[in-house]
RNA sequence: GGUCCGGUAGUUCAAUCUGGUUAGAGCACCUGCCUGUCACGCAGGAAGUUGCGAGUUCGAGCCUCGUCCGGACCGCCA
């Protein structure tokens, strides 16, 4: 029996049709006489009946013999339901059945589908994602992703980039990530890496003339997981020759809002917000403001310098984040947000309540008048009362723990809305930071980063190294970078200056980027580009958490796969022609 | 590398704080009944190395230590 519908596609309209259906057992109710059985595929579920009172025995025992996941092609009339079911898209009509053919049993499956979603645990979850991807859940976030990469391909093939394939053998760079290895069979002792972006490629391919170049790149990072980072994750890397950074930014602008609306029907309103980098900081803590609500961090270093509150004096830097309406938390809320401050790193949380125009509580007894009526005038509370966080610390730190606390209240507060997109660029990042326990410049990004004109000629003479601003950006929602990008160095000369910046000898960036640099002495075109995490993107559009649940294999928290059980050993000769040895320990 | 949460029937959870009878419940599974269900219903049943290993105790699912697995966060992620 050959299927002639899927299940999600008959309508009332095809009533009286004789139809075949193929899919799993999603349910089945078998009523003494009447048995439905409801058949699942990708594309939904239709509800089948099976009538003894026309069909004989045979059959009617093999449709009552069905369990849940079992694989049936049935075939029957489709005809009009008595009720229907409004949960389906199917719900009008059914299949009356005639035929049934069992394809395959399953043994009891170790989880079942409650409302779209697979009623397990994350392990069981990862361990039989095979039945897991069932789901419509998983099902949906899987076209979803199909539909962006579609839409990216096509928008961008419209523009006139053209995909590229680049290598996933690479060569190592140890800077940046940790580099996941390789061994190469026919050169003993030499490794391959696999790449963490396709960075110096695509550089090379500006070079070579491609001019506009786009690729769904799988990247490999050989660092600890987060919910929103995997070993491997997938880039759309984009790279333009003759580009400005307006330019990359308009062309980003025009995807997103194309691929929103082609993926799920979302208008996005463009030209994105931008923000400096500096500003973000100072306003949010972070460098990926969630723009969706406000709880701006303020700074008064400059009055708290000569404070008699020792731990003011005493800080580098003294911000505070003012939360309007909460001067009612109780001690156990304040020693939560406390707890949460510690995490992040703060020796302590300090608080004081702002009541009637007051400032009381906490700290509060601690603090002068000018003091008072500065942070009370600072804090813009239109309302009389909230809540007043202290962090008083390194900036950086400071930043870090006000930040958080502001990320964790509006989470508690409900201050934003789960539907917005709230996109913002961050723009102007500073190029280097210095890194004080290894006493040497570090690319705060990376280090093919072209600065902003003005900063040119400090770059050239090596002055003022951290107020150099890059032509460098990220793209933000929602607090979640989605995009990073910039425009390049193209001369070989300023990206030697750069490695020797970030204190490399000679030989040691030849070595490494030999290619890049020497590429560059055959005239190479100016050229800039951007890089979208494929993987958040679709995680944000889909609402998931984790973008472990917009991935049909992820990795678990360890980067083992708890389906295939990788990694695993290899046998002594698969070692033996590689040269390899494993070290005991 | 660190901090924290979790691991009990196929599965999701309860019992753990306050150690004490035969470790319970929903779904799934098995048997029987049931002709319009749609998360069908009813009656009955089977199902457990409480992740693993030590320790404390008259007695451990529960307390302690170690270890493994999953997750969140810090470090790390040019």
């Amino acid at each position: 029996m050959k299927r002639t519908n899927n299940c999600g596609e008959l309508r009332k309209e095809d009533s009286g049709k004789k139809v075949a259906i193929s899919g799993w057992v999603h349910k089945y109710r078998n009523l003494g006489g009447l048995i439905f059985l409801d058949v699942r595929d990708r594309h939904g579920i239709t509800q089948v009946v099976f009538d003894p009172k026309v069909l004989p025995d045979e059959i009617i025992s093999k449709a009552g013999s069905c369990r849940n996941e079992f694989v049936v092609t049935v075939s029957g009339t489709v005809q009009i339901k008595p009720e229907p079911n409004k949960n389906l898209a199917t719900g009008e009509i059914e299949i009356n059945a005639d035929g049934i053919v069992i394809e395959n049993a399953s043994v009891t499956p170790p989880f079942n589908f409650l409302n779209g979603k697979s009623d397990a645990k994350e392990e069981s979850r990862l361990q039989y994602r095979f039945i897991d991807l069932r789901s419509e859940k998983m099902t949906n976030n899987l076209l979803i992703r199909h539909k962006v990469t579609m839409a990216v391909r096509n928008y961008l093939s419209d523009k006139g980039f053209i995909e590229i394939e680049t290598p996933t053998f690479s060569k190592s760079t140890p800077e940046g990530a940790r580099d996941y290895l390789v061994p190469s069979r026919l050169y003993p002792g030499m490794f391959y890496a696999l790449p963490q972006s396709p960075q110096i490629y695509k550089q090379l391919l500006m070079v070579a003339g491609q001019d506009k170049y786009f690729q769904i790149a799988r990247c490999y990072r050989d660092e600890d997981s987060r919910k929103d980072r995997q070993p491997e994750f997938t880039q759309i890397d984009i790279e333009q020759s003759f580009v400005s950074q307006d330019e990359i930014f308009e062309l980003t602008e025009g995807m997103f809002r194309d691929l929103f609306e082609k993926a799920a029907g979302i208008k996005l309103k463009t030209p994105f917000e931008r923000m400096p980098y500096q500003k973000a900081m100072d306003d949010y803590g972070v460098d990926k403001p969630d723009l969706r609500y406000g709880l701006k961090l303020k700074n008064v270093t400059d009055i708290t310098r000569n404070s008699g509150f020792k731990v003011f004096s005493d800080a580098p830097c003294v911000k505070f984040l003012p939360v309007p309406g909460i001067s009612e938390y109780s001690r156990k809320q304040i020693s939560a947000i406390e707890d949460h401050a510690k995490h992040l790193g703060a020796k302590g949380l300090a608080f004081a309540k702002y009541i009637d125009g007051k400032l009381d509580g906490g700290i509060s007894k601690f603090l002068s008048e000018k003091e008072t009526s500065e942070i009370i005038s600072r804090s813009e509370l239109k309302e009389n009362n909230g809540l007043i966080f202290f962090g008083a610390d390194k900036e950086d730190m400071a930043n870090k723990v006000l930040g958080g606390v502001r990320i964790k209240l509006a989470e508690e507060l409900n201050l934003y809305d789960p539907e917005e997109f709230r996109f913002c660029w961050i723009t102007d990042f500073p190029l280097f930071s210095y890194n004080e326990e290894e006493q040497r410049w570090e690319a705060m990004h990376h280090m093919f980063t072209m600065p902003k004109p003005e900063f040119l000629q400090d770059m050239i003479d090596g002055k003022n190294l951290e107020k150099i601003l890059g032509q460098l950006y990220d793209l933000v929602a929602n607090g979640v970078e989605l995009a990073s990008g910039s425009i390049r160095i193209h001369n070989s000369e300023l990206q030697e200056k750069v490695f020797s910046i970030l204190g490399m000898p000679k030989e040691e960036y030849e070595t490494k980027f030999g290619a890049m640099l020497n590429a560059f002495r055959f005239g190479a075109p100016p050229h800039g580009g951007i890089a979208p995490g494929l993987d958040r993107l679709v995680a944000m559009i889909c609402k998931e958490d984790s973008i472990r649940d917009v991935i049909a294999f992820p990795k678990a928290k360890n980067q083992n796969c708890m389906m295939m059980n990788a990694p695993s050993e290899v046998s002594q000769d698969q070692l033996d022609e590689l040269f390899l040895e494993i070290k005991k320990h």
